[in-house]
DNA sequence: TGCAATTAGTTTCATTTGTAACTATACTGT
DNA sequence: ACAGTATAGTTACAAATGAAACTAATTGCA
């Protein structure tokens, strides 16, 4: 039977090509966190998040973040066991959370930004600066010709 | 307590933008193939690299997709279930497999083969000619700048 | 009002995943 | 030749994950 290669070259698939190089990215930067202070990727995310923008609830959380609820839920339930988390019930929503890092989580997050900062300035370094805007540029219409 | 935010911006930090652009695409092209060919992704990866290198072993297989060797074997032995492929060991190496993709599965990669290139291009509209090859460089630095 | 539909969040369960242990084969140096 | 080490691949076990069901609270509207 003759195959001739219908023209798949995975390596340059680009759908590939951004997984990889994602992956590699993310499963180095999380041995950063994880290994030192003992979190999840969805911890770290959550804590990421409200160390930005105290008071969301768990939902805003979940779109800040493009987590699914169910890793939400379940990241927030481990940061209050490890007392990193305050959880307070909305008066006007009882259903509603208002969630924001304790003084131990604060400390931990202020902690870790700076290696996070660190860690991507030593990602960008390989690019000049006018590759670094380029590639926001990129993604930005990567990500907007995908929203969903 | 007065908290000056540290200044990690979530939504610009560079491995969650990766991150989050790259899940989006998997998870849509993931679905062309899932549900209509009933296929995981490492079941695709497989299929996809030795569509287009048959004879590799498993080992092979591994490196050429960045997978770990677990969830390889674990989809060679479902292709294998599935009559997509076909496994042979060496002489040369009893623990050697090789590998490749049998009729019907070569009959179900060139019918995958157009779709995902179709999927590529629609993802690649949004760009320019000119900003297509420089997110192709911009890849391999980062990549390069990130061999493990 | 009151009942259906919606929303926030949790839990259950089945699937997927990775680490580590294991089997079988091959290589290395003496 | 053979003891020790390395490699290919599989399996077992434990942890992570997501879909769907569930609980509780809120909203909409007849």
């Amino acid at each position: 039977m003759s195959r001739q290669n219908p023209g798949l070259n995975l390596k340059e698939f680009l759908p590939y090509r951004l997984s990889t190089v994602t992956n590699r990215i993310s499963a180095s930067f999380a041995r950063l966190y994880s290994e030192k202070f003992n979190l999840s990727i969805p911890e770290w995310r959550v804590m990421a998040v409200l160390g930005q923008q105290p008071g969301l609830s768990a939902d805003e959380v979940c779109s800040e973040t493009e987590m699914d609820k169910v890793p939400v839920s379940r990241a927030v339930t481990k940061l209050l066991d490890k007392g990193l988390l305050n959880r307070e019930f909305s008066g006007r929503d009882r259903r509603r959370s208002i969630l924001s890092l304790s003084e131990a989580g604060y400390g931990m997050y202020t902690q870790i930004v700076p290696l996070a900062l660190a860690y991507e300035a030593e990602l960008k370094a390989v690019l000049t600066a006018g590759e670094q805007s380029q590639l926001e540029k990129l993604l930005d219409k990567l990500m907007g010709g995908h929203r969903q």
